[in-house]
DNA sequence: TGACATTCGTTAGGGGCCATACTATATGGC
DNA sequence: GCCATATAGTATGGCCCCTAACGAATGTCA
């Protein structure tokens, strides 16, 4: 019932629900907001990124690398800091490479490793992104208080740990 | 900073607003939590499905012709129902018709238009994830108190309210 | 040292989604 | 009837992400 982008749908999967099973409709809004919330800010964040040429993907292994800014770090650990795949990863530096961000060099030390590093072009532009990300998120934390957001956290947290309790029970 | 797939990236994202802007860590937090709940209910709801050979997709195809299994609808309003633009609903009823869910025939009336109906194999599928959707679903909205299911969808407003707002000033 | 396992980056192939642009058809205004 | 416009379905090509499998390099341990 989750996971639709466009409200129509709304009415369509209660209308599912209350044929196959009388479901407290107040759950089902709330993972339908949940849905819609998360991809809203998603979709917000995509696009302020696209504005510097950059996907979600694409900034985060940026900002991974600004962490440190002069050492060079291995696909892989950038893969498992970003959280992808390693061949993910792989499309993510062609893509990155292409545009001339970052560089992929042989390891002498360890011939199966590549040593990638940000470019200057690459530190620029994140250095350009970062500041401005960071008012988008002040701005974004102003939408509750803080009490608000730890309530958030909270029951959210809930809803993770009943997940995992019955995906255990399925599996 | 949302939309990470991974946990060290808490670690990262916390770093990188302390290095550039002191943000509430709480609200931080609260995003990170938003992303992974949304990411582990949709992965939790894709496995399900895919024991059925069915994607998020695929899936409410189906559900959106289940409410009328004996009219035939149009791949432009299937689209619509479905939340994904037509081209991609082209992609989705491809994989549908080659499984033998869906058949396409021409429409007599207006010749731009097909028309999409449940094989009986389709029917006989949707009938039976449903039910069992439905069990998922009611076992889900027990994470939570009906109180709680309300407080969060408010919240949830709040903060798409406010993502608009801003949207509006960027643009 | 040699055999085996593991790690690295990559390729190949898939699914899901999108925007764009094309053809065929329909429709409203003249 | 004719033309501009809109709509329907699709093809193409792109991005992001995945799994599986590969060759090369390295680690391990008898």
């Amino acid at each position: 019932m989750l996971f639709v982008r466009d409200f129509p749908d709304e009415a369509m999967l209660l209308d599912i629900s209350r044929r196959f099973n009388s479901m407290d409709p107040r759950a089902v809004r709330a993972c339908l907001a949940l849905g819609l919330t998360t991809r809203d800010m998603r979709e917000s964040f995509e696009r302020f990124l696209s504005q510097y040429g950059l996907s979600n993907g694409r900034f985060l292994v940026l900002a991974v690398m600004f962490r440190t800014p002069d050492e060079a770090v291995s696909p892989s650990s950038l893969a498992h800091g970003v959280g992808v795949t390693r061949a993910t990863m792989t499309g993510l530096l062609d893509g990155l490479e292409r545009d001339g961000l970052v560089t992929r060099a042989d390891d002498a030390e360890d011939r199966r490793k590549k040593l990638v590093r940000l470019t200057p072009q690459g530190q620029e532009l994140i250095q350009r992104v970062l500041p401005e990300h960071s008012r988008r998120t002040t701005r974004f934390a102003a939408c509750l208080t803080c009490e608000e957001w730890v309530t958030l956290t909270a029951l959210l947290a809930r809803i993770q740990s009943g997940i995992e309790a019955f995906e255990n029970i399925d599996k």
